[in-house]
DNA sequence: GCCGTTTTCGGCCCGACTGTTTTCAGTCG
């Protein structure tokens, strides 16, 4: 797999990039970062779409021109326009445009003026105090790059997981409730829409004086910078390095901003080109009509948005311009699966291995869930780290199963068992005993850098396993720690469609594994889904709602889960083909 | 560069905040 959609879209970022530096075309510019984000928004691999000849205009914002640059790309490795404008312009101007406040503008006056082409000549620059001496640069624009550079200098930064992002935005929420006159508040932006990790967060108040809220906002007292500050949107910087944006609206405009600030920013291009085509301005205040007129006919409810362009209320996941808006006009928007659809949990450990908690307590925790079954799957002996059970344990855990069962004070407790893949694909624990559970879940946990021919034959080998039952954490990413696997994942869905192999949706917020884009495939290719916890502690059962959050993105319903059915239900969906 | 039950050419979302702007460009949401 020589060129993966990541590679591509960051050359077309880019090319994009080094053409605004030049003063292309603004529009030819966002085309190219159109294409950017589709592609990396991608589940299948471009360069296997290519292999097969497929018809790469079929994707949105993919024209005969792009469709042809990226088929090139992929069979020879070169954007042959990147390489054109690179003789033109130095490359490094792209990385320069990262840094805050500095756009293609600013890049390209340092440029000419001064001949900066990197992060080095523009730190020296900036110290020699030449910067002010650019027009549309001063004093406080160089302080401010030099600051910047610094931050970069410090670690490129991440994005923080969703979790931990709920953690940041509780307190703040809790902060700017009691602001005087707040009459609703919520956390828009990828946040709301339950992206996998943040950028920043988006917070959105209603009330008739912004002001306590600003105040109040500036205030909160993990606040480290006040980025900026107006009397409808502030910025400020916290401790943790997290930048967060309030912004206030009246009550009777809430709707229409909180639709604004949900995003995402493609979802409301497309949602306010839909609004121009049928007469209206659409901005955060309200729907107005084209000719003028200070008077909204819609703001305070977001539903009055989309109703205004022919559209249903669209779920925050879906807000991605990835077809959610042809799916809604066309009364086509799938079915979600929710938290409540959700009768069991299909992967948790107990105590037996690196669990918390025992077999009991997990049942009566799954219990208190409202759950009907819990599978209890804890490590097969390969994962010594986690004191893996061997065949001999895992029998004697069968019985205490039994015993736990019998007592009928818990969740129906599953047999089931984490069995290790190993290097050849075959699995940890031998045929006799895997016969005797109600369900596998198998993964990978060690040897996670072979080639993705290897990776790919290797799973595909162990759902040859006729007792092999749930892939889990497919990829085996950590997020912001581990890259996942080179892995064909397309063939992997395919193989399990095909042969009635589950794939898991591990909860675990570091996980998040499938992926959004995955489950998407997935459910596209009739590959059948388990939403987990992977829980080690019976709190972490709770965590049930993330894998929920990505499989919605994925445009999942209830019908593609297999822990949505019953206990009879589940023991047919788990029949293998 | 993309795209079309108005269009195959001529549009392409719309607004807030900052700084050096002397009347608004640049950057960002
Ligand atoms: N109409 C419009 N809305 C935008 C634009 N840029 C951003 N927004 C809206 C939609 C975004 O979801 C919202 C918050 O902006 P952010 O930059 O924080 O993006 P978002 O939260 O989607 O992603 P993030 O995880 O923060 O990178 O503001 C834009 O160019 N036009
Ligand atoms: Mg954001
Ligand atoms: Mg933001
Ligand atoms: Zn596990």
């Amino acid at each position: 797999m020589p060129v993966h959609n990541r590679d591509i879209a960051e050359r077309f970022t880019r090319l994009a990039n080094l053409l605004e530096i030049e003063g292309a075309n603004p529009y030819r510019v966002r085309a190219y970062r159109n294409a950017a984000r589709t592609i990396g928004g991608l589940s299948v691999d471009i360069a296997d779409l290519v292999a097969k000849g497929e018809d790469l205009t079929r994707y949105p914002g993919i024209g005969k021109d792009l469709a042809s640059k990226i088929r090139t790309l992929v069979e020879t490795g070169e954007l042959p326009d990147l390489a054109e404008v690179e003789k033109r312009v130095p490359t490094e101007l792209s990385d320069l445009m990262a840094i805050e406040g500095l756009g293609s503008r600013g890049v390209k006056a340092l440029y000419k003026r001064l001949g900066i082409t990197g992060l080095d000549d523009l730190e020296e620059a900036a110290r020699a105090g030449r910067i002010r001496e650019v027009e549309r640069f001063g004093e406080k624009s160089e302080h401010a790059i030099l600051a910047e550079i610094e931050k970069l200098r410090g670690g490129a930064p991440e994005r923080m997981r969703l979790a931990d992002a709920e953690d940041v935005a509780r307190p703040l929420v809790e902060h700017l409730t009691r602001a005087e006159g707040v009459e609703a508040i919520e956390v828009a932006g990828s946040f709301r829409r339950r992206k996998e990790t943040v950028g920043d967060l988006d917070i959105l108040v209603a009330c008739a004086d912004s002001g306590p809220a600003m105040e109040r906002f500036v205030g909160f007292e993990d606040v480290a910078e006040v980025v900026s500050q107006g009397s409808t949107r502030s910025t400020v910087r916290l401790a943790s390095g997290l930048h967060v944006d309030l912004r206030a609206v009246s009550p009777s405009s809430y709707g229409a901003a909180l639709h604004y600030f949900t995003g995402s920013q493609a979802h409301n291009i497309a949602v306010r080109r839909r609004g121009v085509e049928r007469g209206y301005k659409i901005n955060e205040y309200g729907v107005f009509l084209s000719g003028g007129g200070e008077e909204p006919v819609a703001g305070a409810r977001e539903e009055e948005v989309f109703e205004r362009v022919g559209l249903p209320w669209i779920p925050p996941e879906l807000r991605e311009d990835r077809g959610e808006i042809q799916a809604g006009e066309q009364g086509e928007l799938p079915e979600l699966v929710t938290e409540d659809d959700l009768l069991g949990d299909l992967h948790a450990h107990t105590d037996a291995t690196d669990g918390a908690d025992s077999l009991r307590a997990m049942a009566e925790a799954a219990a208190a869930r409202g759950y009907e079954y819990l599978a209890v799957t804890d490590h097969s002996k390969r994962v010594a780290m986690a004191h893996g059970l061997d065949a001999d344990r895992l029998r004697r855990q069968m019985e205490e199963i039994d015993r736990v069962n019998d007592e009928g004070k818990g969740a129906t407790l599953l047999k089931g068992c984490e069995v290790d893949i190993l290097e050849d694909g075959s699995l940890d624990l031998p045929d006799d005993v895997l016969a005797e559970l109600d369900l596998t879940v198998c993964s990978i946990h060690y040897q996670m850098n072979l080639p993705r021919e290897k990776q790919t034959e290797r799973v595909l080998r162990a759902m040859d396993n006729p007792h092999f039952r749930i892939l889990a954490h497919p990829s085996g990413r950590a997020i912001n720690e581990r890259a996942p696997m080179e892995l064909d994942m397309e063939r992997i869905i395919e193989a399990a469609a095909a042969r009635g192999c589950v794939l898991e949706v591990n909860a675990q917020p570091a996980r998040l594994d499938l992926r959004d884009v995955d489950c998407r495939l997935a459910r596209e290719r009739g590959a059948m889904l388990a939403l987990s916890t992977d829980a080690h502690s019976t709190d972490n059962l709770g965590l049930m709602r993330f894998a929920v959050d990505q499989a919605r993105r994925g445009w999942v319903g209830p019908g593609s889960v297999v822990n949505t059915r019953d206990l009879g239900g589940l023991r047919e969906a788990l029949r293998r083909r």
